[in-house]
RNA sequence: GCCGGGAUGGCCGAGUGGCUUAGGCAAGCGGCUGCAGACCGCUGUACGAGGGUUCAACUCCCUCUCCCGGCUCCA
């Protein structure tokens, strides 16, 4: 089946195809480190995340590369706020970032470039565009020349002429263009700098992301992704740097996410309503949060409110109940009617996942795909108390690879299988008692062991196989 | 001003010129059950407005209304 993907350069949906057979090189925006990332800043590298992951489950060799911004107008302004230097504000940052994605379950980049170790390579990188003549000197700043690049304005649709520079911002009198940006920065007292040919400075923002793109990917690459906000002009600058300098076509494949709103608000600092991954890390578990942010498509905008995080954590649930009873299932030899249904059922969803996933990433068409084979196992489980080893297998593994394409992982730990081996024997020890009380009718005793073990975090299922118990993913 | 994205049932959220009123939540009914939970079966309610194209449009075209975003650091 081919991939198709809705590529922002052409404004429509592609086949994917590869530079080079069977591998993929993409590039992901990735945070400048002055704060803790947010939940809209967790979107994008999530998403990137799923699209990694979902290119590997069709056998694609995948090369992830995505920076860390870690000097720019942002850091060196809070530095100097708080009063620490800006390599203390953005290692600690990073460290929070990290973390804050090892949480959301993200997979490592495989390369993961920090501005500051690449000066060398960006100097590289604008002397040749001033050579070239794309870019010029004004005291010690240097500018990239838009007028000189044909090419400006493909990726937004932006025309020159038609942005109203100036509107918000004062246009700086020594550009020659108001759209011209700069390359390098000159030096100003109480900030980092770099020496250069035009004196002591710092690199601009897009030439970080550009340089070290082309460092680790090569000139042309396939896919670039970020929030759309980074449309422009970040991807557009980036673009005219990178194909001035080369000549050549910078990545192939340009794929944006849509907004994530606040109870329906834009995150913004004048609303007040940033919601940090940490802060939301407060209200759900973080597969939840990950699940919530996947359960619309990428490119349609999303609210984050506690009802819908309420949806999703149930939704999760199901589909993690459904695995865990699967698995709780003992096997037998022969197979009957019902697993053929089952595993026929498992199939025909599985192309359906393979179907949405290829369409653009539809994770939420995806989503539904997993649903039919959480209601197929429960309809299985319903009329049979085990299950065929192989039938049992292909189901399992299917549904495993779903989930992680999701990214949402499943801890054997936690089926209460043999945590420690102790406890198991403990918990089945009270449920066992507890069903002589029941035998006895004694419901209150019954009940009263149900209540107390689910303080503990031990949820109790009697059903007509017999009691299921489980421990609780602790928070 | 210039560019762009939306409007789907109580809510979230896919999708297609007829085979979809996906899927989930919530609601109702029934089943399982000592009760609870989980689960199973069934049911209801849609495609912003107006034109047009068509045998047939929620899906294509046009107009309108309303919402949201980019053009400035921003995921």
């Amino acid at each position: 089946m081919v991939l198709m993907v809705y590529n922002t350069l052409g404004r429509k949906k592609e086949k994917f195809v590869p530079l080079r057979d069977g591998e993929v090189r993409m590039y992901v925006c990735g945070p400048t480190v002055y704060d803790y990332v947010h939940i809209g800043n967790a979107r994008a590298f999530v998403v990137a995340d799923v699209v990694r992951r979902y290119l590997e489950y069709k056998g694609f060799k995948v090369k992830l590369v995505s920076n860390v911004t870690d000097i720019d107008d942002k850091t060196i302004r809070r530095a100097n706020e708080t009063g620490v230097s800006v390599q203390q504000l953005s290692e600690f940052f990073t460290e929070a970032y990290l973390e804050d994605m090892a949480k959301l379950n993200l997979k490592r980049p495989d390369v993961m470039p920090r501005a500051t170790k690449h000066v060398p390579e960006m100097i590289e990188a604008v002397e040749t565009l001033v050579e070239k003549g794309y870019a010029y000197q004004v005291d010690g700043d240097v500018y990239f020349d838009v007028s000189k690049f044909k090419g400006y304005g493909k990726l937004s649709g932006n025309r020159t002429e038609a942005l109203q520079m100036g509107a918000r911002i004062e246009v700086d009198p020594r550009k020659r263009n108001p759209a011209d940006f700069v390359l390098w920065k000159s030096w100003k007292p109480g900030e980092p700098g770099w020496y250069s040919p035009w004196g002591k400075g710092r690199p601009g923002w897009h030439i970080e992301c550009s340089t070290m793109a082309v460092k680790y990917l090569g000139e042309t690459f396939d896919i670039h992704m970020g929030g759309k906000d980074l449309i422009f002009p970040h991807h557009e600058n980036e673009i005219a740097q990178a194909e001035a300098a080369t000549g050549k076509p910078f990545a192939r494949y340009w794929l944006h996410n849509e907004w994530l709103t606040v109870e329906g608000d834009k995150m913004s600092k004048s609303l007040g309503n940033f919601v940090t991954v940490r802060d939301a890390l407060k209200m759900c578990q973080p597969e939840v949060l990950r699940f919530f942010l996947i359960s619309a498509h990428y490119r349609s905008p999303i609210d984050f409110n506690k009802e819908n995080l309420r949806v999703a954590e149930g939704n999760l649930r199901r589909l993690l109940n459904a695995f865990e009873r699967l698995e709780g299932l003992p096997e037998r030899k022969v197979r009957c009617g019902d697993e053929e249904k089952l595993v026929s059922e498992v199939r025909e969803a599985k192309q359906r996942f393979k179907e949405a996933m290829d369409d653009d990433f539809n994770t939420p068409a995806a989503i539904s795909a997993a649903f039919s084979v959480a209601k197929a196992i429960n309809s299985y489980v319903e009329s049979n108390a085990e299950v065929e080893s192989s039938a049992k297998q292909e189901v399992a593994e299917t549904f495993r690879r779903f989930l992680d394409v999701f990214g949402v992982q499943l801890k054997p730990a936690e089926h209460g299988v043999d945590q420690a081996g102790l406890v198991k024997e403990l918990v089945d020890l009270i449920v066992d008692l507890r069903q002589e009380m029941r035998e006895r009718r004694d419901w209150k005793t019954a009940d009263r062991i149900r209540d107390e073990l689910r303080k503990l975090g031990i949820t109790i299922e009697d059903t007509a196989e017999g009691t299921r118990w489980k421990i609780r993913r602790p928070n």
